[in-house]
DNA sequence: TAATTCGGTTGTATCATACAAACATGAGCG
DNA sequence: CGCTCATGTTTGTATGATACAACCGAATTA
């Protein structure tokens, strides 16, 4: 690649071309890798599941729209994941004693049983993959995925 | 692995779970921002399609097969991704001269286009996201988002 | 109280993807 | 050579993830 730019030597132009490079095909790599965590027993949790059980988990039990816009979905979205995941046993659904409208979504006992064995199973395989890595490479990376959706979270919405 | 564990404090733990963490946020936001990247007139370039022509362009023309195993897709995503990208003039199929079963995928005039224009509609994208970054850190979010591909790349496949 | 907004659901559509089966072609072997 | 097996590709079918629009009921507000 590095097709030659007539502007000159632009380095910080081609870091964010290669952020944008590696970005997609982290997407792609990064789903192959999340389907192949899954074993036989326990269905593989949804891309959207399983971020949602981490958001319950870290931030408390709450609604359908909150969850859309912490994770940048469609509310409609959310409600058929969350009848999924009800349906299965990994949350409830009760309605929010403050507000007739809302329900309130929780995690089940059973669901965070689930998102942690899916995050373990997870965790080792990036330790697979990733062994060869010194821990300050890994730290640095740990860092840098943060700051990077730190940023995303924060980019000016529509 | 190393010996991890209870040696105290365990960072190294600590960075892979974050990296997992991370990563699987980073694959919705990802997704979020590749939508938003698109404009009225022109189409978004599907995930895998982005990938493909990218992939066309950086390492020649070539069969379904050998985008498949590159991308980790099956040879069925591929079959359909390059003919929907056929119908809309990004690529052209033509046979394989050395093997009759084969077909050569090769990206269009329009397709190379069309790339470009969508990588620096993102390219441009992430440079809003990442406008107060440092030039040195965007060098190493690229550089370890590079590393962590490769890495991806090469684990073990089933 | 009527109008409006807000939270949630359902209807419908599209894309992305896989697995299995079918099919054609090439390769190796008796 | 002709059979068998592997390989490249496609098609059939299924599932999942997601959005947008239309809608309903509750809350808020003018």
């Amino acid at each position: 690649m590095s097709d030659d730019h007539p502007t000159g030597s632009e380095p910080d132009e081609t870091a964010l071309a290669r952020i944008e490079t590696e970005v997609a095909m982290l997407m792609r790599l990064g789903e192959a890798t999340r389907r192949a965590t899954g074993t036989a027993e326990h269905r593989v949790l949804d891309r959207a599941a399983y971020v949602i059980l981490r958001h319950l988990a870290a931030a408390g039990p709450q609604n359908v729209s909150a969850l859309a816009a912490r994770l940048d979905l469609d509310g409609s979205t959310v409600t058929r994941q969350v009848s999924a995941m009800q349906r299965d046993g990994l949350i409830d659904r009760a309605p929010d004693p403050t507000d007739g409208r809302g329900t309130v979504i929780s995690p089940t006992p059973a669901g965070l049983h689930r998102m942690a064995a899916v995050r373990a199973a997870r965790t080792r395989l990036y330790g697979d993959i990733l062994a060869d890595w010194s821990p300050g490479d890994r730290d640095t990376l740990a860092e840098m995925l943060t700051r990077l959706n730190r940023a995303l979270e924060n980019r000016p919405r529509r």
